[in-house]
Order: C-alpha cells, then sequence, then structure tokens
DNA sequence: CTTACAAATGTTATATTATTACATAATGTT
DNA sequence: AACATTATGTAATAATATAACATTTGTAAG
C-alpha cells in the first residue's frame, strides 16, 4: 500500500498550479502566480516545491530548471525518470515506458554497479515542430 | 573527419583547469581559479564554457550545474551522454558503454518519436561509499 | 486533553548561477 | 586588404536557490 500523502496548504497550491499547466513551470513563475493567495517568498515555494519533488508529485527537469506534474497514474517511480524535450517549442512529455525503465533500472554498467535512481532527458523536435 | 578545434586562450585555459580536476567544477569556482590568468568576469567564463559544451570538450552535469571533461577519447557522442553520480561524495563519472548508447539512441517512444540527443544521470552509491 | 515531536510556515537577507547589452580585438577567408 | 566570423573585455543585472531564525500547525503517545 502506497503511503498517502497528505499536502500541506502551500504544496497544494503549488502542485495544483503546476498540475493544470500544459508545460513546465519555472520556481520564479510559480511564486508570481501564487502571491495572490498570501504565498510571498521564494524560500516557501522551493520548500513545497522540494516536498512535492521528494514525495513524486512532481518532478524538476534539470536542463531547464523547471517542474511538471508526474504524469504516471500510479506514481510509484519517482526516482526513475525519463522525459522528451522538444528543442523548438519545448513542449516536454513524461516517457512511461516499461521497457526503458526496466533496462534501465537493470543497467550495469562495466564496473558492475547499478543504481537505484536515474534521470534521462531526450532532446529533438515534436511532431508538430518536426513538420514545419 | 573530425573537424579541428582550435580552443582560443581562454577557452584552452579553462578546458584545461577542468580536465585536470578529479570532480566536476562550477563555473563560479572556475572564475575563481583562472582570475590569476586574467579572466575576470563571469561572462567569459559562461562563454567559453558554453564554446567548449557545444563542441564536445565537457558536458554539463545539469542536476548539479558542474562541468566535467569528457572522457570519451573518441569524443563523438557529445549528444549521447551518461553519468554516473554518487549521491554521498559526489564523485561523477561518464559512462561509456556502447549496448546503453546504441539502446538510447535508437529508442522510440510510444509514439514512434526518435531523439538524436539525450542526458542520463545515474545516482546510486560508489564503491568506496557503499563499503562504508 | 495535553504534552511532545515532527513538519510546515513566515520573513529577511543573501548566495549562487546565468544573461543582456555594448564596445573592441583577434582570427580566418577570399 | 577587405570582409566576415569568432572571441574578448567590462559593467550591470536577471534568474535561480539557500541560510538562518522565529513561529505555527499537525500528529501521535500517554
Amino acid at each position: 500500500m502506497e503511503k498517502q500523502h497528505n499536502l500541506s496548504k502551500n504544496q497544494k497550491i503549488i502542485f495544483d498550479l503546476i498540475d493544470k499547466s500544459p508545460e513546465p513551470l519555472k520556481a520564479y513563475s510559480i511564486l508570481f502566480n501564487v502571491q495572490k493567495k498570501g504565498i510571498n517568498a521564494p524560500l516557501q515555494v522551493y520548500r513545497a516545491l522540494d516536498k512535492l519533488v521528494e514525495i513524486g508529485k512532481i518532478h524538476k527537469i534539470e536542463s531547464r530548471n523547471a517542474f511538471i506534474a508526474c504524469q504516471n497514474s500510479s506514481c510509484q517511480i519517482s526516482k526513475a525518470t525519463a522525459f522528451s524535450i522538444c528543442e523548438s517549442c519545448e513542449k516536454v512529455s513524461e516517457i512511461n515506458n516499461l521497457k526503458l525503465s526496466k533496462y534501465l533500472s537493470n543497467f550495469e554498467d562495466d564496473s558492475g554497479m547499478r543504481y537505484n535512481k536515474y534521470n534521462l532527458e531526450f532532446f529533438g523536435l515534436c511532431k508538430k515542430c518536426k513538420s514545419k
């Protein structure tokens, strides 16, 4: 049974914003958007983001310093993330591919080391941008 | 035949520093280290870093905002990078594994899309840290 | 219920990472 | 030499993220 995380007030405000967004959001853009709800300081945003990342409700797109809601309905694999990033329009999608995640989770490097966690970012042109 | 890039003065200073370093270096730590050589401003560092990344002599470790020299003697695959990162001692190594790079370069997502570029960061404990 | 602990909040200040804008110099090509 | 491209120098500022400290809220045990 998965642990239930009851989001706190700030966490909920910030998660809802990210979850509704069609694109990854940056911390200060989040801050700007939630100021009307009484969240005034960067730290309040970063603390909520840290927690949401920790419990797997959102992911950080490292190459963009931006945050996206987890797209895996059964969000077990927050430690094993893969994203598709369009270098033209910056559209980001989470890749949820069992073969890929199995391949990477089972990957052994040349020294025989295994990893419990990874983040993979693919770059290319999305369909729309490719056809332009 | 691979294009030869003659590094400029600043590029060479900064590449040499990164190449000699046993660990990834951060931009402002680089700046501090090269001030005695007449590089005074962040922008001079970032410009050199950008170029070095572009030509594949160094890579950026996105999750750490740090830079490491490319470890692939035949440095063809600067667009396809994989790293091992120790979450305890922060040691970073480039993974140069043909099966992995083939697998990822040939990966098709569920929409049939292919990617010409990726960055993969694995996290775990290195041997030293695991045995503590 | 109340005590105690952990988690979250609020606030100010500051650290770290990165870019804009503009002027000049060096290098490579024809 | 003329031109284009790449690199440099410098100042200012933008964008991203954390430290430190005080207070409040949520939760679980007695």
